[in-house]
DNA sequence: ATGAAAGCGCTAACAG
DNA sequence: CTGTTAGCGCTTTCAT
């Protein structure tokens, strides 16, 4: 994109201060330099040295090459968290866990499709690449999930399959599917719409199945077609919904449950827009933990998919993993949280 | 907080395939793979050692480890972004439009303080650690920008400092605050309530000082001490403004402004909550650029910050300097986004 | 207590 | 065309 190229020789010579600079300064070796940074010197090297090399290290604002220690030292640093949308709330809620999770000397590499497209293969290969201290994959899809082959310590979020040698935390989206299910049967809905999102992914197609079976259970089922969205943004959810809206209300839909929560807003505006009384007329649900869920009264029935709490979970099986423990696989409870956009058949 | 050096030696003795492995297999050196693997053995290999070179990576699933080419090439790769709150949407799409922007070459590291704090300098010096390729500070504090030492590029964002030898962009958050002043003297607002974040920064102070001079240029005015919020959330813009709803309304106010659109919300919510007509009674207003602004009708009035367009600016900016050209300052115009939350004064 | 030396894995001249 | 040689900046034995 830009031509980095052609002034390298450049960037490289701006190359700052090194411990050899700080070394001469001192009259020590780079040896003792290291020492002293790294809090190693405790009886190796005299207070005085020690004190001159703070001393010179302040002067110059010397800094460690981390990768050049990393290198050296044969630590890798950094963890690569590969997150499908940086925009959706829920990433970066589980975002946000990890990072305030994450052993201090572990640095986070964020990567991310370009927009709009979810992220693919070569992507994550590229990521892989020698010094990473582990690799988080957020919601990977199933292709993705097929052509894995983890080198370093690999954790899958949201992944909903068992590999050999890599570890997972997910979220049980299927009995999310349940409570919402139970939910709205409760509430007396019979008729139910779905609106899905249009990626391979188990999470989806767990949430789908785990709900329809439900509610069969419950004599209540989704009885039209589902609406496939391609975005999993509030927009394309309110654009789909402004389309189907007539579908469902003429075929006696009374709820819709859309599989993200972003979707679900998105569905919700349309039919507010519409005209359309919620939850009197239409109730509204979805799955997800959106951050801002309660920012405006009325807001969206959800299950709550506890971003946060998964992220900082992520966090501490990958303490454990880089430590040298055996992959494992947990999972999270999800949590119901009903709020004005449904309520009972009328 | 873990233990990761108890079993480090396990870690270093996990790392893989290195090219002298492929090379060994293939039977040539270390140089033909580096420059096969690189694509620049154009020429200089034969395009049968190139295949084989290619199969044995296949075959062992070699990757270059970045970080001893970077250090080898003296090519530093890795941008650090420093975000305040990876949860607020204005970051994360600020975040979003970067890594949209960034060269495929970079990787981008992402650094954020432990919850609720602002990063601090200390933060910022341990991420200046020697390999990186540029900085880019988001939203930095007084103290921080005081306390800058740039060795690499670095990129001030919504800083509204100059500092020699570091670039800027920012987002005229003064401009910001006449469009406001002038939306509500125009639907004649006189006597206004501002709800600010108490953290010591050039535009927030610009933000609020902007805004009171256009509205006293416009007969109006901030006529109650401000509310001043520690955390810049939803939450505590709620918690605030349910305390202080009864002294506003006691002074005649009819509209307030929010430093942040989070606050703004929070401040709606707990209007609404309170029974009080938006924007019939109140009217509701807030600097930046939700993300989800439009997902309920009825939404925030505010001044729209371009966080996508701010992030790729950064990235373009970043190219340049990066490729060594002279650090440079820019500015972006913020837009007024009107929607429900304002109305007339009746 | 300190320094010399040998790498970490890779790239970039330079020889052949 | 390909291999050899020197490092990149740092850490880590191992001598001194």
């Amino acid at each position: 994109m830009h031509g980095y190229d052609a002034r390298v020789g450049d960037v490289r010579r701006a190359r700052g201060v090194t411990a050899r600079d700080v070394a001469a300064r001192v009259g020590c070796s780079t040896a003792t330099v290291s020492l002293v940074v790294n809090g190693k010197a405790q009886g190796r090297v005299t207070p005085e040295t020690q004190e001159r090399v703070w001393v010179a290290i302040r002067e110059l604002d010397y800094r460690v090459h981390a990768g050049a220690s990393r290198l050296a030292s044969g630590n890798p640093g950094t963890v690569v968290f590969v997150s499908p949308d940086p925009t959706n709330p829920f990433f970066s809620l589980l975002l946000d866990g990890l990072l305030d999770g994450l052993d201090e000397r572990l640095t986070l590499s964020l990567v991310a499709p370009r927009r709009g497209d979810d992220y693919d293969p070569a992507t994550v290969r590229r990521a892989q690449s020698g010094d990473i201290a582990a690799m988080v994959l957020a919601s990977p899809g199933d292709e993705l999930v097929r052509s894995l082959r983890a080198g370093r310590p690999t954790v899958l979020i949201d992944a909903y399959a068992r590999i050999d040698g890599v570890s997972g935390i997910d979220i049980d989206v299927g009995r999310a599917g349940e409570l919402l299910a139970d939910h709205l049967a409760d509430l007396g809905h019979r008729r139910i719409a779905y609106a899905g999102v249009d990626r391979d992914k188990q999470t989806f197609r767990r949430r789908r199945e785990r709900l329809g079976m439900r509610l069969a259970a419950r004599r209540a089922a989704l009885v039209v077609p589902d609406l496939r969205v391609a975005r999993m943004t509030t927009e394309s959810g309110y654009r789909a919904a402004v389309a189907a809206l007539d579908t469902w209300l003429a075929a006696g839909v009374t709820a819709v449950v859309a599989a993200d929560d972003l979707l679900a807003l998105g569905v919700l505006r349309a039919a507010r827009e519409r005209g359309i009384d919620v939850p009197g007329r239409l109730s509204i649900a979805g799955f997800n933990d959106i951050a801002y869920a309660d920012m405006i009264t009325p807001s969206l029935t959800s299950v709550d998919l506890r971003a946060r709490e998964l992220g900082r979970s992520t966090a501490t099986l990958l303490g454990e993993l880089i430590d040298g423990a055996d992959p494992s696989w947990a999972q999270l409870e999800p949590r119901l949280a009903v709020r004005e956009s449904t309520g009972p058949v009328r």
